[in-house]
DNA sequence: CCTTAGTCCTGCATGC
DNA sequence: TGCATGCAGGACTAAG
């Protein structure tokens, strides 16, 4: 499941190589892969300039020359790729395929059809609804320390809206290098934990970034290789297996119907006061 | 305010 | 071997 780290990794591939491409014709192979009017889309930009692209959150961002200046986004959500060349595997695959000028090609394959792309008018506010980029100490310190709600401090770190780019994985890992509770309640978070978790949420994506992300089954760069960083998880898919602090069998927990893994040995539940 | 269930999808693991 | 079942999961929506 591609997260921030895994989308960096996209970003950075992409950029250098569509910069400048111009769009000659857009392929639907599944048109609800394309989030409104799909004709429109294809209609919009054809014959466009890609000027960068770049990240926010989850999404890829793709921003056009020439006026009206689009933007598009891509969420990958769980298998979506973003691919310069085919493997014969990745055909049945194909969602979208962007043709460009002199013969290039950018394929969109997504197995189980959740990723979606969009085209924004121009002027129009882009993602409205995400919170903060957690790359910044002081800014992810700030975010925690602001939380006035009672809910898991993992459920808090999923919704986008608070931090944004934080996935199921790097949730579990940040909370397990700050030694906290998935379900400790956000509210009672002491400030020194809110300080060290304003840490590792930032060092936990740079780490990961600098592993190219995290393959466990789908995600791959644009040049079709593996991340590195599933070799570095501490808890993440490691249920029953040991924690790697302590050799506490590590356990994993359903909470928000989402799965969590944690050492209860380094990261021990919070026990209210007495009187 | 909050949580839960359903929706979208398919590959894969499990059970008989 | 084959068939049925169910699970995973990011974001969104509806219901409780």
């Amino acid at each position: 499941m591609p997260e921030l780290p895994e989308v960096q990794t996209v970003v950075s591939g992409l950029d250098p190589v569509l910069r400048g491409n111009t769009i000659q014709d857009i392929h639907l192979l599944w048109p609800r892969s394309i989030e409104g009017d799909a004709a429109a889309v294809i209609r919009s930009l054809k014959n466009r300039r890609i000027h960068r692209v770049y990240r926010r959150g989850k999404y890829i961002l793709i921003d056009f020359t020439g006026l009206p200046s689009y933007t598009v986004t891509v969420h990958l959500r769980m298998t979506g790729k973003l691919l310069f060349k085919l493997e014969e595997k990745d055909v049945p695959y194909v969602r979208v395929e962007f043709k460009f000028q002199g013969g290039d090609a950018l394929y969109f394959v997504d197995i189980r059809k959740f990723g979606r792309i969009k085209l924004w008018q121009p002027g129009e506010t882009l993602l409205p609804c995400l919170g903060p980029e957690p790359l910044d100490e002081s800014t992810v310190y700030c975010v925690l320390s602001g939380l006035k709600t009672g809910r898991a401090i993992k459920t808090v770190l999923l919704d986008q809206r608070v931090l944004a780019g934080i996935g199921n994985i790097y949730a579990d890992e940040a909370l397990h290098l700050a030694g906290i509770h998935p379900l400790t309640p956000a509210n009672t978070m002491p400030e020194s934990k809110q300080r060290i978790l304003g840490c590792t949420i930032p060092r936990i994506l740079k780490e990961a970034i600098d592993h190219k992300g995290t393959t466990l089954s789908d995600y791959v760069t644009p040049d079709n290789r593996r991340g590195e960083h599933q070799e570095y998880l501490y808890v993440y898919g490691r249920e029953g297996d040991t924690c790697k602090g302590c050799a506490t069998p590590i356990v994993r927990l359903c909470i928000n119907g989402r799965s969590s893994h944690f050492c209860p040995e380094c990261q021990p539940s919070i026990t209210l006061p007495k009187d």
